[in-house]
DNA sequence: TTAATTTTTTAACATTTGTAAAAAGATTCG
DNA sequence: CGAATCTTTTTACAAATGTTAAAAAATTAA
């Protein structure tokens, strides 16, 4: 997925902000299995996912609790870091070889100062995650297992093809038992 | 609780753009039970809870699903009106006579447009609303029933002393009947 | 291709939570 | 105060999910 179109569905800018933004912004690619974000760390990135799949997961004695997929065009924010420069509580790991770009917060914190376009655009990047965290919590928090994997099957079906079924089962907040106990029902 | 703490916690404006923003803002006062956002509407109006305390529901057939609760220096956003002018989902309800303060979106929107430091408050608003709800998001997925009640009753104990517990059942997401259970076993 | 490893499913039983109805306790209002 | 209403707890049983272990299937690596 093109930068382009990443930045300006978010909050469309004049060309001169959108330029001074995109040259702050350079590619990487790094190998499945990567962890690009770590929990306990002050990050110093944000990306974008050009390429593959992701997942955030906070790490746990027993089993590790992932919390979020994102795929080609989300945007991955250690959010702790990114919001206050505290310590974050999440990994992020790749579960695919991806192509991603990159941005410096400090660079982008520079721009929030000084361009009142790229500081509504970071505006409307914490409000559409914003919209898009509250909705799921709540869809969660009201819906049995079972309507949840259904609503995913709708909702986000390259995740449940792309994505081992132990994750995806955390994702739900059930076991992976439960979980193949629910796809065979269906 | 004062508006200028309320303001200041987001983030510290310069004197100009605080007046500037003050200016806009006023006192409101509504009885318990009134509810001053609807599901459904697009709404115009955010509010700073100055004193009281109030839900967020989304109305169901069966019975109201609560997700969250505002009480004093929390700031009520109609979240899909707020971000996209579209209609929101929630019913805010207040659960004791408030006192308010009040703040026209469309009169916020304009001062994101012409005053950059004002756009960095609304950013900083988003940003801090969105750690809020991904931690709860994350708190909830992997706590059980009982965790989530102990957690409440140590980080929020005004809440299970000021409200009805059949709404705080269903924020916890369980039944009244469950969470009953939960606290004669504690 | 085979052997080793990882992932997914199945089974049996335990625990938690839900449902429905009734009882007990508070609160409101004439 | 006392009746009516609303809120909370309790009970009994049903349904959903968790736990542990093993089997089956798929994937990876030599």
């Amino acid at each position: 997925m093109n930068i382009d179109i990443i930045l300006d569905q978010i909050f469309k800018l004049p060309e001169h902000s959108k330029s001074v933004l995109k040259n702050l912004i350079s590619d990487v690619e790094f190998p499945k299995d990567n962890i690009i974000i770590k929990a306990g760390k002050i990050e110093k990135t944000i990306y974008f996912i050009k390429k593959g799949i992701v997942r955030a997961f906070v790490p746990q004695e027993n089993q590790d609790l992932t919390f979020w997929f994102g795929k080609e065009g989300d945007v991955v924010l250690p959010m702790k870091s990114y919001v206050d420069n505290h310590q974050n509580y999440e990994n992020i790991q790749l579960l695919e070889d991806c192509v991603l770009y990159q941005l410096k917060i400090d660079n982008l914190r520079k721009l929030f100062e000084t361009d009142i376009n790229i500081a509504n655009w970071g505006r409307k990047l914490a409000e559409k995650e914003l919209v898009k965290t509250e909705e799921l919590f709540i869809s969660r928090q009201f819906r049995t297992a079972s309507q949840r994997y259904e609503e995913l099957l709708t909702n986000q079906p390259e995740i449940i093809q792309r994505v081992q079924l132990g994750y995806i089962a955390s994702y739900l907040g059930i076991t992976q038992v439960s979980l193949s106990r629910i796809r065979s029902e269906i």
